[in-house]
RNA sequence: GGCAUCGUGGCCGAGUGGCUAGGCGCAGCUCUGCAAAAGCUUGUACAACGGUUCGAAUCCGUUCGAUGCCUCCA
């Protein structure tokens, strides 16, 4: 028997706005798309933010045991900087400003993407496409679309007739909104374009002369429109309705509700069975965008090299702090926040470090068990992470009583504390105990066992001067001794 | 202006129609040569105003405020 038929896990479905008992299509099986960067420039923490709730989500998808095949593409054209006739590619725009070629830029931000998310310890997806690969699947979707009566050509362009489609289905079911009402706002003229309603967007936009991203199709030279290509790639990898797909709360409109307008108008069906959306991560209160510049950098954070924090920030402590929240909230990022966080996650990996040496007995004060479900209630009740490392924080509490013989654990229940807590913190949670090499720690441990054997000496002496120096200058050095009944350890901070 | 989400104790951040999440900080205690670490104890918070209810911070309404979307954005 599998994990996940024992374990009931409810998602927060945006598309219906309400929590739901999820239930793939196909037993065992998970297909799950996500929204992917416009690699145009470096990722900054907003995006990561919205990728590591994925990667969680994937990660305890694949503990409960199903088979998941998580698709998640890369932007690399048919971004339009704006809607106007004159739109700009991304990463044409990047490419010009930079005098790079544009396959230029895509490599250098996706070499990008992928480093700063190793760093986090992200779980490669299953599958990574990009949008200039899938040029003719893209083409072919217009077809249909037009073909069945939900997309005009005009002077070399496509767009959707989201009027056309209101008709018979419903534009807006996604974010809330109704068309009327969207009509009605617009009433402002946009600049002068080819589209029947300002509500319509490019299924396939003409390249000017001098666009240098473009592709030959039916309707003329031209590139691909936005929201096509994950109906596209979704659509080839995951099939004509899947399970779950994914991205920021930002993306909800327009980009969803044209994924979904595309997939019914061309098959006739709605893609998605379960829609989740991560909220922003905000800096100083605002959201981070790479377009106006309040954004952050995770290398800036690594390094401490910015102007809003006091110090530097390893990656999977600045991933603690994201879990530590749930993923359907609004999280501020801050300098205090940040270090009232560290602390926590320095806790917890202490914690986990002294589960090893911790002496048993014949029987066990807590217990385990319930401990353990607790731990899967707080998953399966739409990933909540803060609750779950709530219940963590609950193991930590108990490993440290019976480190100082206050508790006891049996040999049993130790094996599963640990293993479930092994589980959560580094399998679901992806979190990392950082350490440097086997080597180096040999010659530390070694080191400190030195400096704590002469300390002890000199206490023995009553030379505390001597004592409290090495002590001191230790700590200094980021090394803290801690006495304890059965002698002395130290922690790294 | 429209739509959406939200407003929780010193800070961060969960959650729920009645049974004090958790982390950080503060204070006290235990331990210690003094500390640190660790443990224990302590916090009657839920934007404002009305309403529903035996009972609401949790449901409804209004107001105020924040953020997001409505144009590119994770």
């Amino acid at each position: 028997m599998q994990l996940y038929e024992q374990q009931k896990l409810k998602v927060h479905n945006s598309l219906t706005g309400k929590k739901e008992l999820f239930t793939s299509l196909n037993s065992g099986h998970i297909g799950m798309y996500v929204c992917g960067p416009t690699v145009y420039s470096n990722v900054h923490l907003g995006n990561c933010r919205t990728f590591m709730s994925f990667d969680m989500i994937f990660r305890y998808f694949k503990h409960l045991g199903y088979k998941v095949r998580y698709v998640r593409n890369i932007t690399d054209a048919g971004h339009l900087v704006d809607d106007a006739e004159d739109g700009e590619d991304k990463i044409a725009k990047k490419a010009r400003l930079e005098q790079l070629e544009p396959m230029e830029v895509v490599q250098r931000y996706t070499v990008d993407f992928h480093n700063i998310l190793e760093k986090f310890n992200f779980l490669p997806p299953s599958i990574e496409p990009t949008a200039t690969g899938h040029i003719i699947e893209q083409i072919e979707i217009i077809k249909v679309i037009i073909e069945k009566g939900y997309a005009y050509e005009i002077n070399g362009s496509v767009y959707f007739d989201v009027v056309k489609f209101n008709e018979t289905n419903d534009y807006g079911q996604l974010s809330g909104r109704k068309l009327e009402d969207m009509i009605a706002n617009t009433r402002e003229l946009t600049a002068q374009n080819d589209k029947r309603s300002p509500q319509d967007f490019a299924l396939w936009k003409k390249a000017e002369p001098q666009h240098i991203m473009r592709w030959p199709s039916p309707w003329g030279d031209g590139f691909p429109g936005w929201h096509l290509e994950c109906t596209a790639m979704s659509t080839k990898y995951l099939g004509e309705t899947f399970d779950i797909h994914g991205g920021g709360m930002d993306l909800k409109f327009p980009h969803h509700e044209c994924e979904i307008a595309q997939a019914e108008a061309s098959n006739g069906k709605s893609p998605v069975q379960y829609w989740l959306h991560t909220n922003m991560l905000t800096l100083n209160g605002k959201k981070m965008a790479k377009s106006t510049g309040n954004s952050i950098l995770p290398d800036e954070i690594f390094s401490g090299n910015n102007e809003v924090l006091s110090k530097a920030f390893s990656p999977p402590m600045v991933r603690f702090f994201m879990m530590q929240a749930h993923y359907t909230s609004i999280l501020d990022i801050s300098n205090v926040a940040l270090l009232a966080s560290e602390k926590g996650f320095n806790k917890l990996m202490e914690a986990i470090n002294t589960l090893d040496g911790l002496s048993t007995a014949k029987e066990t004060k807590f217990n385990v068990l319930t401990w353990k479900q607790s731990c899967y209630d707080a998953m399966n009740d739409d990933f909540n992470t803060p609750i779950l490392i709530a219940k963590l924080f609950d193991a930590v509490k108990h490993i440290n009583l019976i480190k100082e013989g206050k508790e006891f654990i049996n040999v049993s229940d130790k094996a599963l504390l640990k293993e479930t807590i092994h589980n959560f913190v580094f399998e679901v949670l992806g979190l990392e105990n950082k350490k440097s090499s086997a080597a180096d720690t040999e010659k530390l441990n070694g080191t400190v066992a030195l400096l704590i054997q002469l300390r002890k000496a000199a206490r023995e002496n009553k030379d505390f001067a001597t004592s409290d120096s090495i002590r001191d200058q230790l700590v200094a050095l980021g090394i803290q001794l801690k006495d304890g009944k059965e002698g002395t350890s130290f922690s790294i901070s």
